[in-house]
RNA sequence: GCACCGCUAGCUCAAUGGUAGAGCAGUUGACUCUUAAUCAAUUGGUUCCCGGUUCAAGUCCGGGGCGGUGCACCA
């Protein structure tokens, strides 16, 4: 223990020496920023090597210190902030020499505010020339290394802020995440939308074809059901004369765990009143590219080896059709509840529990592989759509499309049900498949069906999975690396972390 | 839930069943234009855990833990 080298006694080490030279680094409050990275890099672009003329101005930049560089009485060190890294300039003629001595004493890790005029070295390299600079916070952790950053995924998850601090694209698929999202509500809201915020702890979690996570009410002393869709509280808004409302909000869902799916995940749900599905169509392409086009810089976006364009129109194919061109399956097979489990034992597939679960289970085999660029799959069978409304001519399938893409389903959209009377009996169906062993059917919501009877206008609806629009945009294939923390099983007892006994100086 | 793969120093990785190693980080020193700085010296291990086989286990066997991938599940 004596000899035994200590990365975080060491740092501590570093710490006393520097509030033994008078400088604490957990005192500073704030640092006035003057600049990013970023901006200074685009600004000196075309600045030419040479020390800084006399009247170059000052600025200020602060961030954690990425790697450090001594070389006698110069140091070279790169700061990061959260637009890229700078590399400063100390030498010890441009300080006195007990500020020298301070930052002789930093550290890869801590954070710094450093002050001075912007120039460019002999090597070529953009630089502040440190006239002064600030200690804001010591870093008592060693970072992993620099060269290889943190590569265990498991340790990526669990200590997400370490994976930011080293492996910079991940910083970047966040921010591009959070773009996405204000991107989104900036174009919503320009179309006269209003956000809105409904429950998510709910008596009845409908909407959906889900398991919930189950919670109970100590002060009411009843169970309850975290929100496995928003769906059915943003019409009971329409029926209220919103007339267009949406929710960027968290779903939770009591199911397996993998690459696309996480147990807590965000989804946007649009409601348009006097819209169908063909408005929603437009409305859904046209949001798409703008995202595409001003998030990622370009209606391409590469995923898994596919060039994926959002450039509009998106391609349109009806549900049946698909099946006929890919699988040359015909409309009366698969609206036939016996045929369609026979189609089911045909292509080697595993009993379904229902018709609606036959069928999705035929078009993940059949129809799925081949949607690679964006598309709009519409008129989906009335088993499959227990909300959405039929199709004038055509009762048997409802005005509803689902958007592909990257053989993702993107977005799912329809003409809302309005007939209250439909619907009551499309929810005692479902109970009927409830009590035959389907777990994932909701139980019906009677209250909705008293909201439908005040009147619901014709009214079009869309949700898509924030998640997997993001993955896309930003190439990445585990929806574990566009969450900031994907859940992950708590580690056992006592194996969690160094228990730290030092307590002795 | 099932199958496969992984888990070795703070980090990234080595090690035909035969003394657990390297690079980076750390520590000490040198250095006024470096950028994976360089040079010299140097520290560092419950090989995820428990048990078994063996003269000998990081390595083989059994059980367990955590993670990843696939399948199942998830309209």
């Amino acid at each position: 223990m004596a000899n035994a080298p200590d990365p975080i006694g060491a740092r501590r080490a570093r710490l006393e020496a520097l509030r033994e030279r008078g400088v604490d680094p957990f005192s500073a409050t704030r640092f006035e920023v003057t600049a990013h990275a970023a901006d200074l890099s685009v600004r000196y672009a075309d600045l030419t090597s040479g020390p800084p003329a006399e009247d170059a101005p000052e600025w200020a930049l602060a961030g954690r210190i990425m790697s450090v560089r001594g070389q006698g009485k110069v140091i070279f060190a790169d700061l990061a902030d959260r637009t890229a890294s700078f590399q400063l300039f100390i030498r010890l003629d441009n300080l006195s020499a007990e500020a020298f001595e301070v930052f002789r004493e930093l550290e890869r890790g801590d954070i710094i505010g450093a002050r001075g005029p912007v120039f460019r070295t002999k090597a070529g390299e953009l630089s502040l020339s440190v006239t002064g600079f600030e200690v804001l916070a010591k870093s008592l952790q060693p970072l992993p290394d620099k060269w290889h950053g943190l590569q265990d995924v498991e340790k990526r998850y669990r200590r997400r802020y370490v994976d930011l601090i080293v492996n910079r694209p991940v910083l970047d698929v966040m921010i591009a995440r959070s773009r996405i999202i204000a991107e989104m509500r900036r174009f919503i809201d320009a179309h006269g939308f209003f956000e809105v915020e409904t429950p998510t702890l709910v008596t009845v979690a409908g909407g959906a074809a889900a398991r919930p996570f189950l919670t109970h009410s100590n002060a009411l002393d009843i169970p309850l059901s975290l929100r496995i869709a928003t769906e059915l509280y943003l019409k009971r808004l329409i029926v209220g004369g919103m007339e267009r409302v949406y929710e960027i909000g968290r779903i939770w869902r009591n199911e397996g765990i993998d690459r696309t799916h996480n147990p807590e995940f965000t989804m946007l749900e649009l409601y348009a009143a006097f819209w169908n599905v063909r408005d929603m169509m437009s409305f859904n392409e046209d949001l798409m590219a703008h995202l595409a086009r001003s998030v990622h810089g370009s209606e391409t976006a590469l995923y898994r080896g596919d060039a994926i364009s959002f450039a509009t129109p998106f391609r349109r194919l009806g549900y049946l059709e698909a099946f006929e061109e890919y699988g040359g399956l015909s409309r009366d097979q698969l609206l036939d509840a016996d045929a369609c489990h026979h189609l089911l034992h045909d292509f080697g597939i595993p009993e379904s529990p229902s018709h609606s679960h036959a069928l999705d289970k035929l078009f993940e085999r059949i129809v799925e592989p081949h949607l690679i660029q964006p598309t709009f799959v519409y008129g989906y069978p009335v088993v499959l759509s227990p909300l959405a409304k039929r199709m004038k001519d055509d009762p048997l399938l409802t005005e509803r499309y689902e958007l592909f893409a990257a053989n993702m389903e993107l977005a799912n959209a329809f003409t809302e049900l309005n007939d209250p009377d439909d619907q009551r009996r499309r929810f005692e169906l479902q109970a009927i498949e409830k009590a035959a062993g389907d777990h994932e059917v909701p139980p019906p919501d009677w209250d909705f069906v008293t909201a439908l009877e005040y009147g619901l206008p014709p009214t079009a609806g869309i949700g898509i999975g924030i998640d997997r629009l993001v993955m896309m945009l930003t190439g990445n294939e585990s929806i574990r690396d566009v969450l900031l923390f994907p859940l992950q099983r708590p580690l056992p007892p006592g194996d969690d972390d160094e228990a730290e006994a030092e307590e002795q100086t």
